[in-house]
RNA sequence: GCGGACGUGGCGGAACAGGUAGACGCAAGGGACUUAAAAUCCCUCGACCUUCAAGUCGUGCGGGUUCGAGUCCCGCCGUCCGCACCA
């Protein structure tokens, strides 16, 4: 007996036992069909899975069960992103140890992200923090060490004094880390880097081989890496020598050309040559000590003033023996850029022009606007950097800036300084190498070495994994590594005296480099990756995740892999061919007249033709109604998806989730919303019965095809088609629209017959109908469509029943409607033969009542038809 | 400052490649069923004008190209994102 209402209690239960009995999501290696490996950005175990998971793993469910029907051998895996800090704070704060504090999150959103009846291939699970896994991790670092690939090496870091440890580049979010919001000082240390700048012309270029990835993301990408093409030339230096040893200064400059405009010299305070001078000179090194106390972070958040120390040295102009150029200690040159010192041309540069008028140097125009008389063109406050002809430079005078800048590298590097060529072209790079130790317990062991006597050795490999000692506290500040009385304690690899152990440990960023190679044969307990597995599964085909990753994850992903090829371990050097990048779940905020924030299940909100309002629930007292912020602790305005699942089920979380905004936007969730989900539900089980009724209530006699059935299996079919493409393009609020329109057409349908007189072919599209209905909306709403799809008849799954194959030919309609435009305003509709010549159309559309009206007894000047799409009169 | 994206009803958003602007939904208003509620169903829903029929205006603003512009071009305004003293 079929319910009435669809009992999604019982329903998502019984269909996810069903899968996994059946192993209906376990990838198999034998087998031929192509493969499609769909990935979304797996979770850190923070506690609980958020609204933002559900978004994303409901996306990559709807893509792999959409794929698998295609007939595609589909891997979708899930695991945990493991190490982290948070686990340590846990630690501190409740003395639970990071591991049991991790397992113990992972079990809980392990069975979370059950409840939601995805489609995963649990088989494969890992954690990053598993030995198991991070064995091989080490194995990978040691393969890159042999590689050339890692540098150990001194330089000023970003240290992040809340979490107490370094943080790359890409972790420093407007001077701040990423995780902890604090801000960041500079500290110098040793550290180990992974050389990601020997991949940086390819990281870039290939970037143009990525179609399949936004092109936000590409972009942000290549301005991170910021390749600059420009002249490394050398100055020699006019000083006799007393104070300093050097008698040359380098400076990298993409504007050669205007090398006859320059005032001075600066370099950075951090430049080795400033810091030979500060010894000889109090006011030197007292500007210095300056610079440093108000910090790179503080500078960059204010911009501040620019400000310079004059060195008393002088620079000789490298076409002018007889010029030179006063060397400024500067505050605004940055030592991590080019070469840490820049020579000025303040006619040119805003910030040059900025510093020369600070300190009276005057400048010298030298590109000219094509429309400026040269005798004229004159700067004084705003620099000029467009395009022009040259002046005021002698042999370069009335080139272009492109004809300079190559006139003069091509005479610096014929011209001769000491015995090197003055100039030199140069490629130069924004990115830096990626810096992974980290002060920290809860990470990968760095696998080395260190021994007074033989230096820094790898630990050899029959020696992995390196493991995390249980036994540690964190009573303290600092690296309980470090604190821990015996785990670095080891006998050298080579020598067998005493050692230490490196007690740095990685990044977190290096576990989720390379997990998705793990994913293809997780099994093997003898090498980080089977490279015949991961060459046959890789690239990732769609990848989902968020945008924030947009630089961070994907760009050492994509480093890790060219290592990985490089060491032997894969064949390629792209690892997601397709990237989806998603939208935030967003929430409306609430405050109380005291100002604290209320969570959406403390207020009740009223809405009236022209306002709405809200009320907390405890009192009924006037709630206000917030900004629409991401969900988050602090505001309070999150949802919690069990709740939702238990109040509704996983088929309306999933379906609201794609149903509002295109999946690339934020999405807002609306209680609102997800009621309409929740009627939908409801609304699908009660048509596909009365679908499957009506089938079974002809009148038995098979006769002319009708126009009813016409009707329905032209709405059917066309919406299969379109839920298909939006599908192929990942446009799943499309798709939402599509399926809600076919079950409008549907109903209508159903209104206008009888049950028990229907005729045959009537019976036979409205039972085609209802399967093709259930598989629309399968992939979104799996547990639902299983329920119908067995109460449809069906024995087998439709988890597991191909796609439906559309009819094209039954969208193609005999007669079509033609919209009649007069003067491009739209006046009526044609009905007309589909394959009417344009003299017929013409003849019918003067015929129209309403062309005549807009006419008004004016002849038409022109006709123009657009054939199967639009007419349009001109008057 | 540089780079990029976006701007459509009360709201989220449709409109493939210049061709019927507002699909689909949410909210709202009216009605049916019911003792009542829930659930369900029907109608209205960009603005103006209007009994109807019809008409006028309308995709941030101002121009332009075109038979025809939300879509293309030029110039503004606004919002969001990324980078930010990058030589």
């Amino acid at each position: 007996m079929r319910p009435e209402r669809y009992n999604f209690r019982e329903a998502e239960p019984k269909w996810q036992q069903v899968w996994r009995e059946r192993d209906t999501f376990k990838t198999q290696e034998a087998d031929a069909r192509q493969k499609y490996y769909v990935l979304e950005m797996f979770p850190y175990p923070s506690g609980r899975i958020h609204m933002g998971h559900v978004r994303n793993y409901t996306m990559g469910d709807v893509v792999a069960r959409y794929k698998r029907a295609r007939g595609f051998n589909v891997l979708h895996p899930m695991g945990w992103d493991a190490f982290g800090m948070p686990a340590e704070n846990a630690a501190m704060q409740s003395k639970t140890h990071p591991a049991k504090w991790t397992y113990d999150n992972i079990d809980t959103m392990r069975a979370q992200l059950k409840s939601m009846g995805l489609s995963l291939d649990w088989s494969r699970e890992f954690a990053t923090c598993d030995a198991s896994y991070y064995k091989h991790q080490q194995a990978l670092f040691l393969d890159f060490l042999a590689a050339g690939l890692v540098a150990r090496k001194q330089s000023r870091v970003n240290w992040d004094p809340v979490d107490q440890t370094v943080l790359a580049n890409e972790q420093v979010i407007d001077g701040r880390g990423w995780r902890s919001g604090a801000p960041v000082e500079q500290r110098e240390l040793t550290q180990w880097f992974f050389t990601i700048t020997k991949y940086a012309d390819d990281l870039l270029a290939a970037l143009d081989t990525l179609d399949r990835w936004p092109e936000k993301v590409r972009l942000m990408q290549a301005n991170w890496i910021g390749r600059s093409e420009g002249l490394l030339v050398r100055f020699a230096l006019a000083n006799d020598g007393k104070r300093t040893n050097a008698n040359e200064i380098h400076v990298y400059t993409t504007r050669p050309d205007t090398l006859f405009g320059a005032k001075f010299m600066a370099i950075s305070p951090e430049h080795p040559l400033a810091r030979e001078l500060a010894h000889y000179d109090k006011g030197l090194a007292d500007f210095i000590a300056d610079c440093e106390r108000r910090g790179t972070s503080e500078a960059a958040v204010e911009m501040g003033e620019k400000r310079g120390y004059d060195t008393s040295l002088r620079a000789v102009h490298p076409f002018d023996s007889n010029w030179t150029l006063p060397v400024y200690v500067a505050n605004f040159v940055l030592m991590e850029y080019g070469t840490g010192a820049i020579f000025g041309c303040p006619a040119h540069d805003q910030r040059d022009l900025d510093f020369a008028n600070k300190y009276g140097l005057g400048n010298i125009p030298v590109v000219c606007p094509l429309d400026v008389e040269p005798e004229k063109f004159v700067i004084t406050d705003t620099a000029y950097d467009g395009p022009g002809r040259m002046i005021n430079s002698r042999f370069l005078d009335g080139l272009t800036i492109e004809e300079a800048k190559e006139e003069v590298a091509r005479r610096l590097e014929a011209q001769t300084l000491g015995n090197a060529p003055q100039g030199e072209r140069k490629v130069n790079y924004r990115l830096r190498d990626w810096g992974i130790s980290r002060q920290r317990y809860w990470g990968c062991p760095i696998p080395v070495v260190h021994c007074d006597k033989c230096g820094t050795l790898p630990v050899p490999k029959d020696q992995l994994p390196v493991t995390l000692p249980e036994d540690v506290t964190f009573d303290r500040p600092g690296n309980p590594l470090d604190h821990h009385p015996t785990w670095k304690l080891v006998a050298c690899p080579a020598c067998g005296g005493p050692a230490t152990r490196e007690t740095d440990t990685m990044d977190t960023f290096v576990d989720s480099s390379w997990y998705f190679a793990r994913f293809t044969d997780p099994w093997n307990a003898d090498a980080p990756i089977t490279p015949p597995v991961a060459n046959r599964w890789l690239p990732v085909d769609q990848y989902i995740g968020g945008i924030e990753h947009a630089i961070l994850h994907l760009l050492y992903s994509r480093f890790f892999t060219r290592g990985l090829r490089d060491t032997g371990h894969v064949d390629l050097a792209e690892p997601f061919a397709g990237l989806f990048t998603q939208g935030m779940v967003v929430h409306e905020t609430y405050r109380s007249g005291s100002g604290a924030w209320l969570s959406p299940a403390e207020v009740d909100v009223q809405a009236d033709a022209s306002s709405r309002r809200a009320f907390a629930k405890v009192d009924g007292a006037p709630v206000e109604i917030g900004a629409i912020e991401k969900m988050s602790k602090s505001r309070r305005n999150t949802v919690d998806p069990d709740d939702i699942i238990q109040s509704f089920g996983a088929d309306t979380a999933r379906w609201f989730m794609l149903s509002d905004s295109p999946p690339e936007r934020d999405v807002i969730w609306m209680e609102e919303g997800v009621q309409g989900a929740a009627r939908l539900v409801q609304r699908l089980w009660r048509v596909v019965g009365d679908l499957k009724n009506a089938a079974l209530g002809g009148n038995g006699a098979a006769g002319e095809p009708t126009e009813g059935a016409r009707v329905v299996r032209k709405a059917s079919h066309s919406a299969l088609i379109k839920v298909e493409q939006d599908f192929e393009r990942l446009h799943f609020n499309l798709a939402v629209a599509h399926i809600r329109e076919l079950t409008n057409a549907l109903t209508d349908a159903l209104d206008e017959v009888e049950t028990g007189d229907i005729a045959a072919d009537l019976c036979a599209a409205f039972r085609e109908a209802a399967d093709i209905l259930v598989q629309l909306f399968a992939p979104m709403m799996p547990h639902l469509a299983e329920e119908c799809w067995a109460d449809l008849g069906h024995a087998s799954l439709v988890a597991e029943a191909p796609w439906p194959v559309a009819d094209r030919t039954l969208v193609i309609e005999s007669m079509i409607s033609l919209p009649v435009q007069v003067n491009g305003r739209k006046r009526a509709d044609l009905v007309i033969e589909r394959d009417a010549d344009q003299a017929a159309i013409e003849a019918a559309t003067l015929a129209l009542d309403p062309v005549q009206r807009a006419l008004a007894g004016k002849a038409p000047k022109k006709i123009i038809v657009v054939p199967q799409r639009i007419v349009n009169v001109v008057a």
